[in-house]
DNA sequence: TCACCTTATTTAACCGGTTAACTAGATATC
DNA sequence: GATATCTAGTTAACCGGTTAAATAAGGTGA
């Protein structure tokens, strides 16, 4: 059995202890230059490679930010498995951690126990919240010493946490308004329960706001509430038509859920955006790419990923760093799920 | 500063050694009954929560499995942001590391040395590599001596590692033949190219396969290479109708580009399925609900990252393991992206 | 010349577990 | 009754790093 190559193999090797090497290994100002330089040598003549495992143990850092995204029936949020928001912001936040010699480990977290039991049992440096979760979990994570970033939460826990949201309410307002601008009076509102997710209520705000601005009657609008997932928007399309009343346009809180909504649109023979227009929300990659390209409310959620890393990082490396409030822009990026009202 | 509980705290509070406690934990039979009663008892008081970082440096074993992703330009293969593909794989792996007490670590590679020296750094207990790599990578992982699972690759390194794919060939075929079935003799594969990618290259051999059974001579079929994204199956789409020859059907590597292919026909005026039926590959979650929804090849990703997780971790605990190799199998699903050839 | 700093380096304890080797007492074997 | 074997523990070294404290050598100032 080949045996790892230790500190003691390097200080050995070049003729000092094992102190030394692990001061020139870090940096620390102590050691006379012909003796790192003697060091160096070494570890690329052995190919030393530190053992992080050890690292952690002795510095009670282990240079391994952890990623939590809600479980539901034991199993990865089906959001997770459909939707690339996840991903687009993994990889953002994987390119940050990378460059900065961070590891990421993803898990799935059922209750505020094993969250925590989690960060204790691998010494995490820093976590990223991603989804929501019961607010219990919050309330153990205050007594965690570790920074901490929520995305995407509003309420009470923002001034606990580093957060990173984007412009819902004024997301939901452009997208609203544009379907007012192209003239339609019957716009429909989909997304997820409010009362579960604020971000879901922030965007209706928006919407409610372009509402009154075109003075439409919010009574001749409806709301219709669903998961979060394409199936949940089939459904709903469905539900839509069986409703009785009829939109000419829909704000949708996802651009899942549009996917959804559209296919059971048109399933029932109703065209996208002939007879419905259509805005999505997030621009994920593959909504250009979908029939109709999707009309939507970008966030630039890589970026959102990369941030998230950003202020990990800065939190744990720089001590007197402050708590971070980040709200970023999103725009609308209009494609072919929504036309001018025909009359 | 709240001090962490170690096993010393356990064994000077229930009156006994820490190599006690440890045994105890470990279910090393050598406590007696009351003994271990009130050593678990004490885990329980104190809350006790073992120290995985000091578990790996004495066990040399992580309890950490490492999945690997290609880096493209030093981010996350483009694929992973928008292929669905991974986060299916993921989450079935996932499930089946919790429920055996692993974690997760994802990281991008780049070349060979970087994924040596992580396994090393983090003393990983085994490896999945999700993506093509290039060739030197295989050959470093040799001398690596934890398991690896491979997936979706052919060739020579099989024999070396445990591995997962479907029946590739079979799966170009079921697609082709339902299109020669649906009357269509022009018939076109879509795909990277089959140097690059020994999967294409077996969807292909499937395809060529059904277009003899159906007396299709090759020469009146085209194959069009791209790389494996929605973009790039735009870029295709645009290319095959530049190209002055007509397809009525179209055999796509994936899901992905057969989503690229489909927003370019569209929208140059060309219907799916109407006017070029269209099979795709994968049966991503959102290939349901796309528009047309797309004929594809299903396979079962979510069990394929079980199948990756279970390989593993049995041939961690499981010295005798034998090195495994497991083919799943396809099937055609049918939906609305085909149709028979109208004359 | 002596006391006092600096600087470069070593020593050794520590992080929180595991585990081989040892021990003491009880039980079995001949 | 002497010896071997079991049982239920304990001791202490070890995993591979870090780091406070000790040390040794050289340099300064009075």
């Amino acid at each position: 059995m080949k045996q790892r190559i230790t500190i003691r193999d390097v200080a050995k090797y070049s003729g000092v202890s094992s102190a030394t090497v692990s001061y020139v290994l870090n940096g620390v100002d102590k050691v006379s230059t012909e003796t790192k330089e003697r060091v160096l040598d070494a570890i690329k003549k052995l190919n030393y490679q530190p053992d992080f495992t050890a690292i952690s143990l002795s510095k009670k850092k282990s240079s391994i930010l952890g990623v939590m995204i809600p479980l539901i029936g034991g199993s990865l949020s089906p959001l997770f498995k459909e939707d690339h928001y996840y991903t687009e912001f993994i990889s953002g936040f994987e390119h940050v951690c990378r460059e900065n010699g961070y590891d990421l480990l993803i898990s799935g977290i059922e209750n505020p126990e094993d969250c925590k039991n989690w960060v204790k049992k691998r010494n995490l440096d820093g976590l990223v919240f991603l989804g929501l979760f019961p607010k219990s979990l919050y309330e153990e994570m205050k007594t965690l010493q570790i920074p901490i970033v929520l995305i995407d939460i509003y309420g009470e826990y923002e001034k606990h946490f580093n957060s990173i949201k984007i412009a819902d309410e004024l997301g939901g307002y452009l997208a609203t308004k544009h379907l007012t601008e192209l003239g339609h009076r019957q716009i429909a509102f989909v997304g997820p329960p409010q009362k579960q997710s604020p971000v879901v209520s922030e965007r209706y705000q928006g919407y409610k706001k372009a509402l009154k601005e075109a003075n439409i009657p919010l009574d001749k609008c409806s709301t219709f509430e669903c998961d979060g997932n394409m199936e949940s928007g089939y459904q709903i399309g469905e539900k839509i038509l069986q409703s009785g009343k009829v939109f000419t346009g829909i704000v949708s809180n996802s651009d899942i859920l549009a996917v959804g909504i559209i296919s059971a649109l048109q399933k029932n023979g109703i065209k996208v955006p002939e007879n419905v227009s259509i805005v999505g929300f997030d621009d994920l990659a593959f909504s250009k790419y979908v029939s109709p390209a999707l009309t939507t409310i970008n966030q630039d959620i890589l970026q959102k990923g990369e941030i998230a890393g950003q202020i990990l990082i800065d939190a744990i490396e720089n001590s007197s760093a402050k708590m971070e409030h980040v709200t970023m822009p999103v725009k609308l990026v209009r494609r072919d799920s929504t036309e001018t009202l025909r009359k």
